[in-house]
DNA sequence: TGAAATGTTGGGGCG
DNA sequence: ACGCCCCAACATTTC
């Protein structure tokens, strides 16, 4: 038997349950020292922003506590990954340590070349999937290459779907420290100090045995109404998993499981019905996995080239109109403004206001990315990449350039009583649902009634939506 | 996972 | 009874 210890090390995978490298080291018997390494300065242009820090804060103590439960603790560094992981092998005599894998282009960089040194000192490393349904090397199109249209990608994922298994942990103890040598959470200095989190406090509990009541709540009571809900801002559709998912606290293979089991229908309690509709979400995460892999320059750069000529504008003080939520279009601002206060955005809400960016304003796409990639508690680099180049249009299965959404008529249509815009736009309250998308075409008797004064306490539109949409697609055609 | 412009159809009002 | 207009509803095309 094998006793020497074992590493491992933690990244985006900050769970317990269905953990593949944690349930490896188990598997072996040997001692195990769970490990996590705050190297932000090795994720290339895309280190954690502030929101997605807040979140890890507050996992990373939920991890701990998890393993303090059984009699161990996490121990917590920070700095170079393979000096630190050199030296603690070194201290403990570890021949072996495994993680999870990522899809980010600098963090599989970095893992490879990690993996190369210690296996030439000796060290035996294993890494395993344990954020992807599907191996991205496994899935392709006919002729071998990677698909780069979602319907196509998703049936073939769709053909082995019954053999996705997400395996439980078993339980386990950590007998003793092999180490003490660990900083303090709180010494990654991950919190800002400002009181920005606040609204993050409020809103969301980081940490797997959230994630997993979450998963059950959702899947249990607002699954079988997500189809007819899931593009309604104002009410409460979708599952809100994404922070969860993007720290690993949840693995893709437990919602997928736990979906198939549920049973929808009260009425047929025989008839087993999964939730297709939002399974099928899981796979536009799994899509956007699977193109950041393949394609790993679209962090920063378009999919299709012929987008780096746009002409692209650099209006700063539009910029900051869109960030602060003072565009005068209340969908758009309900938006920006539910992002700043809880780190989150409904996705039909992130489309409208990013189309907004790029073809309204025509701010570069990669801007807005960034403004997402800092306040968004679920900044996911994939995701977020994916995002944002399909509104742009430069992107895999993108929209066409001339589909530009009208912020007025997506809010008749998915809020549709103006409650979203009264929750974040409060200065909008008293408008009447009728005018409430476009309060600058409402008679001014009724905004004198509900108290607005355009241009006074709610901005006039920074930009008029028929005149940007016309430049944007004069703009797009030209480029072809 | 769009929206506007344009075309078509059919019912109702009305002289 | 008939023709005409209007317009809502739906379909198609265009950007």
């Amino acid at each position: 038997m094998n006793t020497n210890p074992v590493i491992v090390m933690f990244r985006q995978d900050l769970r317990i349950q269905d953990n593949p490298a944690l349930n490896n080291a188990i598997a072996s018997t040997a001692p195990i020292l769970p490990l996590y390494i705050w190297s932000p300065f090795e994720e290339g242009n895309w280190p954690p922003g502030a929101a997605s820090r807040w979140w890890l804060h507050h996992s990373l103590e939920s991890l701990n506590r998890s393993f303090m439960d059984r009699g161990g603790r996490l121990i917590v560094r920070q700095g170079d990954t393979l000096s630190i992981l050199r030296e603690i092998a070194g201290t403990i005599n570890a021949k072996s340590i495994v993680w999870n894998s990522r899809v980010e282009p600098a963090g599989r960089n970095t893992d490879a070349a990690i993996q190369r040194s210690l296996t030439k000192e000796g060290i035996e490393v294993h890494q395993f999937n344990g954020s992807l349904l599907f191996d991205p090397e496994q899935i392709q199109t006919a002729s071998g290459k990677p698909f780069q249209v979602f319907t196509p990608f998703w049936k073939a994922c769709m053909a082995s779907i019954n053999s996705v298994v997400s395996t439980p942990t078993p339980e386990f103890k950590l007998s003793h420290f092999l180490t003490n040598d660990s900083e303090s959470i709180a010494n990654l200095n991950l919190l800002p100090n400002h009181a920005w989190t606040q609204g993050l406090e409020s809103t969301w509990h980081p940490g797997e045995t959230a994630a997993i009541a979450n998963m059950h709540t959702f899947i249990d009571n607002a699954s079988d109404s997500y189809p007819e809900l899931r593009d309604r801002p104002d009410l409460e559709g979708v599952s809100r998993l994404s922070p969860h998912l993007h720290f690993g606290e949840i693995s893709p293979k437990q919602i997928v499981k736990a979906a198939m089991e549920h049973t929808s229908s009260s009425l047929f309690p025989e008839i087993e019905s999964p939730p297709w509709a939002y399974i099928r979400q899981l796979g536009w995460r799994e899509f956007s996995q699977y193109l950041l892999f393949h394609f790993p320059h679209t962090q920063d750069l378009p999919l299709r080239p012929e987008f780096s000529s746009f002409p692209w504008e650099t209006d700063t003080a539009s910029m900051r109109a869109w960030q602060q939520g003072k565009t005068g279009y209340p969908l758009v601002d309900a938006g920006m403004r539910q992002l700043w206060k809880t780190g989150w955005m409904h996705n039909r809400v992130r489309m409208v206001t990013a189309s907004f960016l790029v073809k309204d304003l025509l701010i570069p796409w990669q801007s807005g990315a960034k403004w997402f990639w800092d306040t968004l508690v679920d900044a996911d680099l994939a995701n977020n990449t994916m995002g944002w180049q399909w509104t742009a249009g430069c992107g895999a299965d993108a929209a066409p350039y001339f589909r530009i959404f009208n912020p007025v008529r997506q809010g008749e249509r998915f809020d549709t009583e103006g409650d979203y815009v009264r929750r974040w736009v409060p200065e909008l309250s008293g408008v009447p649902s009728e005018w409430i998308q476009h309060p600058w075409e409402a008679p001014l008797s009724v905004l004198q009634q509900a108290g607005v004064v355009l241009g006074e306490n709610y901005p006039d539109r920074i930009v008029d939506h028929n005149f940007a949409r016309n430049r944007a697609l004069a703009a797009l055609a030209g480029m072809k």
